[in-house]
DNA sequence: CCTTACGTTTTCACTATTTGAAAGGCAATA
DNA sequence: TATTGCCTTTCAAATAGTGAAAACGTAAGG
């Protein structure tokens, strides 16, 4: 094709590569999409992109609305990724501390890690007061929440560009003089704007190396204090360095 | 090839057969495995499996450790579950009633959907006692929950093949005879056996059209009696009727 | 009721892509 | 240094994927 652009796509499957593009595709905007729009945005011919789906629909990676015969992801993904998160080694390296952690904040904890340029949270442990902000199963790019930010600042330079890819324009601009701040901050704060957004205090979790591997996030109440802030930051802190001890010995 | 297997598999690309393929090996068994192992466990060429996992990394639905060399799900599979998740109707439905739901039976409260036999754990809201058996993201063959049981003998005779075998010889047999009175019951209930297995009561979410498409599950304390149980069950299915009532209204 | 418009699905000839055998690397182990 | 085991690359053969065009289904408009 080109002399310059991906240099590691060598030896790889084309019918691979647009399957993934597909569930791209699928996994941005409305939850069911048509066959023709998906052809357009893929730069696919429609008879290919209906193969792909059709492909895709039998192992249920994608489903197509029998009514509308529109396209959606399917269930199997969420099985795959239970079973990918079931045995992440972050994940088993906190369970033991979440729940007091929870406890000794006070708020819902969340662990999120950083996916192609986007926050995703991996795991939770609920408080008392549930829900007022419940909007659980977020994804969102990253330089919109603490955890993102936190993440993306210490990740490496293509990680980090594909946080620049998945922004707007004006969180574009912002983080890239923000980087070195976030980079060197113990913990991270963002406040909750208004309605959709909660709060989020953020602390990293290193690793035996000292990369950034993961997020300890809580939702503190819209109105704290610095101090409280502060020592929420201090929980996380701590049960994060812990996690972060038994990761590198295992 | 034959004459009579796989009659929905006409107009279907043998690539993306494959690539699924290892995705399904791979959510299997240990985090990581060897290549030559996938190969032999698919039946596919070594250079051919290469090329697959190669291709499936590059999108990171498949990581590599750079140690071993050893194939593992990658983290965008956590990423497009998400998004499924965020937009998946019965969760929207539910949403509403969870922590509320939480409070009354006051422990830990499940979402479960089936998916190819097994049962995944799509939301929870952790009580106040939290994890003292926090096995978070759980994949289990559907015949070992009561959760399981229950969507299995509502659901379709291919989806109940499918939790056929997916199960053990044991569950399957059991499973064969009870299915008539598992489809029966208002709510379901399996013994806590004694460590990793917690005890679960769990009831249908019924849609519009009487197909059950999640079950809500709690743990209840190992000696709870028959109407402690019984007023958890009524709580759950109230829940369950009230979320069922929103989806077809939408 | 017939026509038009729009989207999905199927067919089919063409050739680009995938395929597997064999060879090449690269560590560990003896 | 030879050997073993595994991952990776190469390359000719041909299978398997591609897109134009036609067929099908469905819903709105005349």
């Amino acid at each position: 094709m080109d002399g310059v652009s991906e240099p590691d796509a060598r030896g790889t499957l084309g019918t691979v590569r647009n399957a993934v593009l597909l569930l791209g595709l699928l996994s941005e905007g409305p939850a069911y999409q048509q066959l023709t729009d998906l052809a357009d945005r893929s730069g696919l011919s429609v008879p290919t992109v209906h193969r792909l789906l059709r492909s895709l629909v039998l192992a249920d990676l994608v489903e197509q609305d029998p009514s509308s015969s529109r396209y959606g992801l399917g269930p199997e993904v969420a099985r795959l990724a239970q079973r990918y998160l079931a045995r992440l080694p972050i994940l088993g390296a906190l369970a033991p501390y979440l729940v007091p952690l929870r406890d000794a904040v006070g708020h819902t904890v969340h662990v999120a890690v950083l996916v192609r340029g986007h926050i995703v949270y991996v795991d939770r442990v609920d408080g008392a007061d549930g829900g007022l902000y419940r909007d659980t199963h977020r994804v969102h790019p990253a330089f919109e929440t603490a955890a993102g930010r936190l993440l993306a600042a210490r990740a490496t330079d293509d990680a980090w560009q594909q946080c620049l890819d998945a922004a707007t324009p004006d969180d574009r601009k912002h983080a890239e003089n923000e980087r070195v701040a976030w980079r060197e901050a113990a913990h991270l704060l963002t406040e909750g704007g208004d309605a959709d957004e909660p709060a989020e205090v953020a602390v990293p979790v290193l690793d035996g190396s000292g990369r950034a591997i993961a997020a300890l996030a809580a939702t503190p109440p819209p109105i704290a204090s610095e101090a409280q802030i502060a020592e929420i930051a201090a929980h996380l802190a701590r049960a994060g360095r812990a996690a972060g001890r038994t990761l590198s010995h295992a």
